[in-house]
RNA sequence: UGGGGUAUCGCCAAGCGGUAAGGCAUCGGACUCUGACUCCGACAUCCUAGGUUCGAAUCCUAGUACCCCAGCCA
C-alpha cells in the first residue's frame, strides 16, 4: 500500500525538522501567539493563530497565547477578553498557559539592571529630537550619545530612581549599548525603557517606566521556553537585536525567531490603523460588523471556525509579500456550509403568484428535503397554497434566450411543488408587474407517479399566508478595489451594505436560533443574525452568495 | 548611494541538480426538481542575461523589480 499523500510543508516546518534532527531545542516545540491587545483580531491573525497553534499540535508540542501588553497608552482589557475569545471560538487551546509581557515585569526589570551591570546598557538623557538626530540615517552612520559612557554606579542609580518616578516622561530612557555605526539601524544603542506615567490595565500605576517590544519579547520568549518565536516580516531586521538580548543576558537553549509573511486579503484592508478608523468614524457598525475581516465580523458574517481554518492551511506559508483574493476565502465557506447548512427557501424581493386553478382555501403539505447532499440531514414541511411569491427575478415578460425562469411562454417548476404556466400578467398603473397569474398542473407535484416532465428551470417560492416577513441583510466588499491598503486605492464600496425589509422566508426559518446558518435556496449563505435575529422579526445576514453562473453570462 | 528580505500560472503555493505538485480563479462539457453541488477536460518551463553540468526553477556570476527599516509603537 503506497497511498502516501503528497504533503506540501512550509519553511517553518522544514527549519522545525532540521531542529529536531540535531536536537536544536532538545526535540521540544514549543511556540507563542503573542497579540497586543490594542485592537480586535482579523483574519490574518487568524493566519498567526493557525501556524503557531497548529504548527505545535502538529509536533506534540505547545503554544502559549501571550499579552505583550508593553504599552499602556494604547491598550485594553476590552481587547484581552476579544482576543481570548477569538482564539477558543477558532477552535485552540492554551490550556493553563495564558501570559502577559506585564506579568514579567520584575524579571524584565531585574535584566536591565543586569544589563547595566554587565556595561551594557546606560540611561541616555537625549531628547527625542537628539536622539533621531544622533541615530544618523539609512546611509550615514549615527553618533554616539554623549551618555553612552556613564559609569555603571551612575546607571544603577539613574535607572532605579526612574523606576521610582523621579523624573518626568520621556526625559530618560534606558538604552542598550550595542553599535551606533551598525548599518541595522535596530542596533544603534536601542532603547530598551521608557519613562511612560500611563495605568497599565494589569499593573495599574505600579510602574511608570516600560519595557520595549524590542526588548520584552526574546525575553518573554526565553522565560517561557519558547523555542521558534514566529513573527512577521517587518521584524526580519529586528532578529540581530532579539538574539543581542538574549546573549547579553546568558539565556542558554535560546528562542530562534522566524519571520513569514503577513496575509493580504483583496479588497479588504487588515491594518490596526484603518480598520480601527472604519470603527470609529462609524462607516460600520463595530469590530464585529460583518463586513469586517475581523474574527468577530466573520464571526457575527456567519462563517464558520472550519471554513477560516481551511483557509489558512490553504493559503500555505511563505515569506513573499503577497495578497490573497477574497475568492479563496469564500470558497472556503460556501464548501464547509454546502456540507453542514439545511437549505430553505426565502425570498428575497417578492411578487406575487396566484395559482388560478389551485382551489382557494386549500394548502398542501410538501416534504422538502434539508440538505440533499446529506441524507441524514432528513427532510421537512413546508407548506403549498393558492396565493404564492416567487423572485422578482425570475419572472420576465420578454426575457432573454436561455433565461430559464417563468415568462408568458415558459414554464418552471416551483421547488419541492408543481409546474406552472403563466396566464396572465397584472401591473399598476406605471407599468410595473405587481402579480402573475398562473396555471398548476396538478399530475406535476414532486415525488409523484407523473411528475417525471422535465422543466429546464426551478424556482424557489414561499406560501403568501404562511411565509414570515424578515430582514435580510446582503454584504459585499468594503472596498472597490484589490489593493485598499494602498492609500490611492482606498476607496469605500458605497453598496457594501443593502438591507431588504420586506423579505419573506419560509416559517421553518423564522424559527431559527440566532447564529444558526442556512441555504436560502438559490441564493446563497445566510445566518441568523446572532444579536438580532428573533422568531417575531427575523434578520438574517448573507455569508456568502451561491456561484452564480448565470449571472456572469449575463455580463 | 546603507542594511535586511523576496522573485515559480490571473491569485496563493510545492519544488532543495534528474527533467514544473496542489488549491483558488478562468474557460469548455456532463449531470441537475438549487443556472448550486458533483463530475470530466483545458490552463506555466520557473524575473533577465551569461556560465557550470550529460542534465538547472534548483549551483555560480552579473543585473532588474518589488517589500521592510531612521516610534521614547508592536
Amino acid at each position: 500500500m503506497s497511498n502516501e499523500e503528497i504533503v506540501s510543508t512550509n519553511f517553518i516546518q522544514n527549519i522545525i525538522n532540521e531542529d529536531l534532527k540535531t536536537g536544536k531545542h532538545g526535540q521540544r516545540v514549543h511556540t507563542r501567539f503573542p497579540p497586543e491587545p490594542n485592537g480586535y483580531l482579523h483574519i490574518g491573525h487568524a493566519k498567526s493563530i493557525c501556524l503557531n497553534f497548529g504548527t505545535a499540535k502538529e509536533y506534540q508540542g505547545m503554544c502559549n497565547l501571550r499579552f505583550d501588553d508593553t504599552n499602556p497608552s494604547k491598550e485594553d482589557v476590552e481587547y484581552v477578553d476579544s482576543i481570548q475569545e477569538d482564539v477558543k471560538w477558532l477552535g485552540f487551546s492554551w490550556d493553563d498557559r495564558m501570559f502577559y509581557a506585564s506579568g514579567y515585569f520584575d524579571k524584565l526589570y531585574e535584566c536591565g539592571v543586569e544589563l547595566i551591570k554587565k556595561g551594557k546598557a546606560f540611561v541616555c538623557d537625549l531628547t527625542a529630537d537628539q536622539m533621531r538626530e544622533y541615530r544618523g540615517t539609512l546611509t550615514e552612520p549615527g553618533k554616539e550619545s554623549p551618555y553612552r559612557n556613564r559609569s555603571i554606579e551612575e546607571n544603577l542609580d539613574l535607572f532605579t530612581r526612574m523606576k521610582n518616578g523621579e523624573f518626568a516622561d520621556g526625559s530618560r530612557v534606558l538604552r542598550a549599548k550595542i553599535d551606533m555605526a551598525s548599518p541595522n539601524i535596530n542596533l544603534r544603542d536601542p532603547i530598551i525603557y521608557r519613562i511612560l506615567r500611563a495605568k497599565h490595565h494589569r499593573t495599574g500605576d505600579t510602574w511608570c517606566i516600560y519595557p520595549m517590544y524590542d526588548y520584552a519579547h526574546p525575553i518573554s520568549d526565553a522565560i517561557e521556553g519558547i523555542t521558534h518565536s514566529i513573527c512577521t516580516l517587518e521584524f526580519e531586521d529586528h532578529r540581530p537585536l532579539y538574539d543581542w538580548v538574549l546573549e547579553a543576558l546568558g539565556f542558554e537553549d535560546r528562542p530562534q525567531q522566524i519571520e513569514f509573511a503577513r496575509l493580504n486579503l483583496t479588497n479588504t484592508v487588515m491594518s490596526k490603523r484603518h480598520l480601527r478608523a472604519l470603527v470609529e468614524e462609524g462607516k460600520v457598525s463595530g469590530w464585529d460588523d460583518p463586513r469586517m475581516p475581523t474574527i468577530s465580523g466573520l464571526r457575527r458574517r456567519g462563517y464558520t471556525p472550519e471554513s477560516i481554518l481551511d483557509f489558512c492551511e490553504r493559503i500555505g506559508i511563505a515569506k513573499s509579500n503577497s495578497t490573497v483574493e477574497v475568492a479563496m476565502l469564500e470558497h472556503c465557506i460556501r464548501e464547509d456550509l454546502n456540507a453542514k447548512a439545511y437549505r430553505g427557501m426565502a425570498v428575497l424581493r417578492p411578487l406575487k403568484i396566484v395559482i388560478v386553478n389551485y382551489p382557494e382555501g386549500q394548502t398542501e403539505e410538501l416534504e422538502a428535503e434539508n440538505n440533499p447532499n446529506d441524507e441524514a440531514a432528513g427532510s421537512r414541511k413546508v407548506l403549498f397554497s393558492r396565493e404564492l411569491y416567487i423572485e422578482q427575478e425570475d419572472f420576465m415578460e420578454d426575457a432573454p434566450k436561455k433565461y430559464f425562469r417563468l415568462t408568458p411562454n415558459q414554464e418552471v417548476r416551483l421547488k419541492f411543488a408543481y409546474i406552472i404556466k403563466c396566464e396572465e400578467v397584472i401591473k399598476d398603473e406605471a407599468g410595473n408587474i405587481v402579480e402573475v397569474r398562473c396555471s398548476y398542473d396538478p399530475e406535476s407535484k414532486s415525488g409523484g407517479a407523473t411528475s417525471g416532465r422535465k422543466i429546464k428551470g426551478t424556482l424557489h417560492w414561499v406560501s403568501a399566508q404562511h411565509a414570515v416577513k424578515s430582514t435580510v441583510r446582503l454584504y459585499d466588499y468594503l472596498f472597490i478595489n484589490d489593493n485598499p491598503e494602498d492609500e490611492n486605492s482606498y476607496v469605500l464600496n458605497p453598496n457594501s451594505l443593502e438591507t431588504l425589509t420586506d423579505c419573506l422566508v419560509e416559517p421553518s426559518l423564522a424559527e431559527a436560533a440566532p447564529g444558526t446558518r442556512y441555504q436560502f435556496l438559490r441564493q446563497g449563505y445566510f445566518v441568523a443574525d446572532a444579536v438580532e435575529h428573533t422568531k417575531e422579526k427575523p434578520v438574517f445576514n448573507r455569508v456568502v452568495g451561491l456561484r452564480d453562473s448565470w449571472a456572469k453570462a449575463q455580463k
